[in-house]
DNA sequence: TTGAAAGCGATACCAC
DNA sequence: GTGGTATCGCTTTCAA
């Protein structure tokens, strides 16, 4: 079924079927009716390999995550994909599992894709990859890595900040034993807000304040097994804060399985705000990101109403807040 | 950057070129060396469109899920595509929402794109649809809807079967009073396990036995809302069957919220054994559904390993089992 | 308003 | 082994 059976059908050039097909140039109205009446009757889709090679460009962007797993990743995709869809776009994803080597394999796979944008939000970073991206003609997201350039905007979420607030929260309800469940902490973005964390818990609990670090894959699971470690340890800390909700969820779980109440007992923050967050039992005391505005975001860069968007060429920085639930309260010792 | 460019740099023909990049027919080693070493300076990536005009097919298939929200199909999804990149496949994912318009647009679209295998795990249906798909040449695989044909897959899962069972595991442990929650109701593979819900619990309860059915979206917070739902009926079921774990998530929490202890006041069943509903509070008893089966079942009919797939033309259907965990238990009364 | 024809960037057949 | 070239299906000037 190719555009010129419709054609031939219709008794037309393919000029003009493809012209009614576009909406682009005039088509006297019999002719657009018989061309119409010719697609409907040979149910024909036009091939978007040839439109795209044909057009030069194509209307596909393209997302690369870390994690899809986590609702954190599948939320942003989302997002994106409502507005893409809005204006004629598809999005393609593609999951990295925080490797680096993925990302690159993924980067080139949307290059050979001609895709109309691309969308890099994930944690791990191929040096180089930045340049070689941001020179191109093609508008490019960062999220948390990489620089911006020219066609290229970088986002990112203050994390830091996030984390000092939610160590200056747990210190003011008491907590001074604190520890920090991470994952992947050699790439460099989840490096970060672990070393935030340790200097917050030093300069805001002194010389009480004690902290650990522990560390396994992003998932449920890992919470699990990292929490299990952290008290295998012999180290008792009375709060747990969690580079995630998806591992917070595990952290519970741990928690629960070695008698202790959460809240009660050991008190728990996440990050992300995922939906899940508010089925956790108790639900999880966390810090808002808010996925759906860094979707617009993402959007609003890869597909600008003009011929520039205002976010390229610059950083746009998220602050997130502290969204307190149940699962922190003050410590055992402090409620005496 | 284009072949033809890499094939000047090179001093060969595109034909040359295209050979090394393909693997395909005999080339001298000094020329392929030439010519890699162009690709490596030019930096070289095939125009994927181009490429696969060319060829007549691609090398990405499609899946077209109900709710990747969902980990159900994330798991499908997941499995799938480990598959393919191993065959050096792409899969792209489209998502419906549980609406039959978004099903036949995105199946247009992955005409359009000319898939090289096409996966439909999805509850609604375009009457339209199965036949169109199931005639054509490129390979397609139906779960739960559709019927199996000359290039064509089915799958199944005897849903009916499973709840049956869950059922009887109920009214073994005491239990007579039931609910079912589920979601999109109008969608005839939905409807067929409320279906066999309320049979079973006729069949399996004689007179003592009552049940109810709700429904709302499916996510926890559907599930949420359909027990408050519930509840407010004035009915008071001592075990809900879900159709699945997600929206058991939502259910547990409405329990909680009403101050009812799942397993001791309330039991809970979910379906498909999703890894969230061993981390639920407390682990979800549920119906075990095999995604990473499903998942290579689903690559071995769109990437059969000879001409055909055995797969095709016939039915396969996948018997679930049983996973008791600890959200069930016997009613209180039976307990006295 | 319409048609003819030149690409778009690869593949693959056919000679040499 | 290698090069020339028709071809894939569509868009887009350019003339008519």
């Amino acid at each position: 079924m190719t555009l010129e059976e419709v054609a031939r059908r219709a008794k037309v050039s393919p000029a003009t079927v493809s012209r009614v097909l576009n909406g682009t140039g005039r088509v006297k109205d019999v002719a657009r009716a018989r061309v119409l009446k010719a697609v409907q009757e040979l149910d024909y889709h036009p091939n978007i390999h040839a439109r795209t090679l044909a057009r030069g460009r194509s209307r596909t962007l393209g997302l690369i995550v870390s994690n899809l797993r986590n609702p954190f990743f599948l939320d942003i995709f989302q997002a994106l994909e409502a507005d893409a869809h809005e204006k004629g776009f598809e999005v393609m994803v593609a999951n990295t599992d925080y490797r680096p080597e993925q990302l690159l394999t993924h980067v080139r796979l949307m290059e050979g894709r001609r895709v109309a944008g691309l969308a890099v939000i994930v944690s791990e970073m191929e040096p180089t990859l930045v340049a070689g991206l941001s020179q191109g003609r093609t508008p490019v997201v960062f999220y948390d890595v990489g620089a911006p350039a020219h066609h290229c905007a970088k986002i990112r979420t203050d994390y830091a900040r996030g984390t000092r607030r939610v160590v200056e929260y747990l210190h003011s309800i008491g907590h001074r034993r604190l520890a920090f469940v991470g994952h992947h902490t050699a790439l460099a973005p989840l490096h970060v807000r672990e070393d935030a964390f340790v200097e917050a818990v030093r300069d805001r609990c002194g010389d009480e304040g004690r902290s650990a670090v522990v560390a396994a894959e992003d998932s449920p699971s890992g919470g699990l097994q990292a929490t299990r470690q952290l008290f295998a340890s012999g180290y008792q800390p009375t709060a747990i804060v969690c580079v995630n909700d998806f591992m917070a969820i595990g952290v519970s779980k741990a928690l629960r399985e070695m008698g202790l109440a959460v809240a009660r007992d050991v008190s728990i923050v996440g990050c992300d705000n995922i939906s899940l967050s508010d089925f956790a039992s108790p639900p999880l005391t966390t810090i808002n990101i808010p996925r759906e505005k860094i979707g617009h975001l993402v959007s609003e860069a890869l597909m600008p109403d003009g011929e520039v968007s205002p976010l390229w060429g610059r950083e746009t920085v998220i602050d997130p807040d502290l969204i307190i639930r149940d699962s922190t309260g003050p410590p055992p010792d402090a409620r005496r």
